[in-house]
DNA sequence: TAAAATATATACCATACAGTATATATATAT
DNA sequence: ATATATATATACTGTATGGTATATATTTTA
């Protein structure tokens, strides 16, 4: 079993994780964080070395979750064409999934970041970059195997959906209305029904 | 002529818009601004409010700058189809055309106050409002004389398209990599001569 | 169970924050 | 040109900020 100390470790990560999230690198404070772990400042510096360490571990914690999600998503034992399928239907209830994160990390962090920590905005970067290459893998092995054609390299293709999935994100973050994802998965979904299978 | 106050207050937002769309609404401190003015707070605070008012100021300052532009590139007496052949295109350099504001407003503001700032949100949805309204008119027209088909309804086939724009903005914005926005262009105007022309 | 090691709480830095009252300087109007 | 109105600068609130030194409590090891 791990030590107490871990667990506390764990439990500061995971309670401030959404924190973060919500308000912001600048946005929170250490009093937002005290408040929502119940903890005094002397057990959050006992754990991490300053505000900037836990909102990087708080980063990663979130975005693990959605990379093994994904890893789940286009895991299996289906075919690739199925297995974009599910990615892109995972979208269309994005929010909900993201909601106990206080909404997309990538999105969130990624532009609260790009001017105010450039730690924490190269840690988004290398996590799409992670994201992109997973997507771009499934359709490599689609294309290796004859399964399904795409008019370019299967990273460019990755990339492309991503785009455009991340745009439905974008947009149903600002304006507080899922019909962006559910239009955009529709969208997608008849997209890759005609143009993909070979 | 102008009143020495009233270009005192056009100088404070044109100077100011920048920096909040940078660093955001709690990102940026009055002291932040003052600086960039080279006045002191007395004149800041002479002239706005306070801080909210001054963030929106800044970004309708900054909004009404890039409405500007679409209404340019969607004017003119050119065909729907070609309106929208420009509007795609401006978005191959949009990250230079937003660069003086720090990047585009939309993106930046509605991420950036969706858990801070209400007034600030509320400003941004409704300006994502304006500019689909925008982008649909033009489908609309294009329609009604005869000169596209689109297999939606002309807001939804805007929402659709400006999604899709903002997806590409967001993902050069995150990874600095303007690619998103080139790849992007490239793929709908691919999809417009295709789909969209009778 | 007692001693040593470690984790957490308390009390405290110095600094930065948004905002204000008032004095001073600068425009504007007569 | 002078009086009045207005705009800006200065000096100052009280509070919140990230971070730290140290005392106290709690685990862990023996």
């Amino acid at each position: 079993m791990s030590t107490k100390a871990e667990r506390t470790t764990a439990f500061i990560i995971q309670t401030v994780a959404p924190v973060f999230n919500k308000h912001g690198y600048i946005g929170t404070s250490m009093s937002d964080l005290t408040e929502a772990t119940g903890l005094t400042k002397g057990a959050l510096y006992g754990n991490f070395e300053n505000k900037e360490a836990l909102a990087l571990s708080a980063f990663e914690y979130n975005s693990n979750k959605l990379l093994e999600k994904l890893d789940e998503k286009l895991s299996g034992e289906n075919s690739a064409l199925e297995k974009i399928f599910v990615l892109i239907n995972f979208y269309k209830n994005y929010d909900i999934f993201t909601n106990d994160m206080g909404g997309c990390p990538i999105l969130n962090v990624g532009v609260d970041a790009q001017h105010n920590n450039p730690l924490l905005s190269a840690a988004v970067k290398e996590t799409i970059k992670t994201i992109e290459g997973k997507i771009a893998l499934v359709f490599e092995n689609g294309v290796n195997s004859g399964e399904l054609k795409i008019p370019v390299t299967p990273l460019q293709f990755a990339k492309q959906l991503y785009t455009m999935l991340q745009g439905a994100v974008a947009m149903s973050t600002m304006t507080r209305d899922r019909k962006y994802l559910i239009n955009t998965v529709v969208y997608l979904e008849q997209l890759v029904q005609k143009e993909l299978q070979k």
